[in-house]
DNA sequence: GTGGTCTAGACCACG
DNA sequence: GTGGTCTAGACCACA
């Protein structure tokens, strides 16, 4: 939680749980924290959680059941998928600078050093 | 101007106005256009463009005086540095994937392809 | 059951016991399942099972007895009855768009073919 | 609002809204009353009505921008088509009573009357 | 003025 | 205990 982030918390909260899914840090089926457990960790109202879980059944990553808990739905998208999508938004970014691929292959090299 | 995204327009506006200056779109001292006719380009109220400015004014990148228009402060940062930057934070999210090094180097070299 | 529709659960059981006694698909005197048994072929609670039996109670169409089950008291309505209030019923609502009678009689007769 | 239904108020408020504007009750481009203005006729708080406007959003069929209101979007649907899905589920009801359809067609024609 | 959000506490429905 | 919702009032962002 980044209260200096103008974005509204319930969408912070929906950003880094939808990330962690499909980074595969739940399996298939685990509970997430309850809203209200969650809602005291970081110190907010419940209703702001239950938003933000609400948000993320809407997106079919999650499934909601009163009485029953939050459970995982969504199975964790392949790492390649993910590497390669991080990597184009890189080289992107990087082209945007009018830098040409060589410089980009060099400065990967010499900061993975 | 994405009106999904919940992130609030004076903050869109504010980093696009901050990244093109890192990337020297602006000479320093250049100014910038007014705060109405920015508003009118994009088609939204001044005061949202007002709080950009402040916002940027706050952050020592540009600086406004009464009739006289807003300013560039701030130096193009070299594209060097940003290169370096991006390219840090870009190694360390594919890193977070469990990701050795050559694969990454492999995945940038597909990509540029 | 229908999860989707924000409708409580104990609200839809309810709906659906009550219409098939006004349609007579239970004799005067028969027994309904038991909580534990309709619960159980439902998959929910039977504290919602109870609540459904409750409301019916409390409505005149079912008693409930210590020991000996769940009973059907009311008498199922005339199939014209329930024919009349469903036709007057599709009646107002078509009136309700504007429509004239003979599009009416039209709509039903080219519907049933 | 009827608060013996148990039917979420946000729910009631949404479907009623959904409903008046597929019968034409509204012009395209027609403003909604505002949040605090129907929170206001009908006894409610804010909130309640912020999150029907946000589910009729979700569903395409109203679109809300800060400081200028709530319009609508959906063009009303063809009267028939309303017509003829109300008829349909007419005749499903009355077939469920194992009723025949001359049997409908003479109870429409009766209370028409 | 408009919509968007948060909070704090409360009650309901469910297991 | 769990999720779902409402309220009342408050502040923010925007026109």
């Amino acid at each position: 939680m980044d209260t200096t982030d103008p974005t509204p918390p319930y969408e912070q909260i929906r950003r880094q749980i939808a990330a962690a899914i499909e980074q595969g840090a739940f399996e298939v089926g685990a509970k997430l924290p309850s809203v209200r457990q969650l809602a005291n960790d970081l110190g907010i109202a419940t209703g702001t959680v239950a938003r933000a879980y609400r948000e993320l059944e809407h997106g079919g990553l999650i499934h909601s059941r009163r009485g029953q808990g939050t459970t995982v739905l969504a199975s964790p998208r392949p790492t390649a998928d993910l590497l390669e999508e991080q990597t184009l938004a890189y080289i992107a970014q990087a082209r945007a600078l009018g830098v040409d691929d060589d410089t980009i292959v060099a400065a990967v090299a010499r900061s993975l050093g």
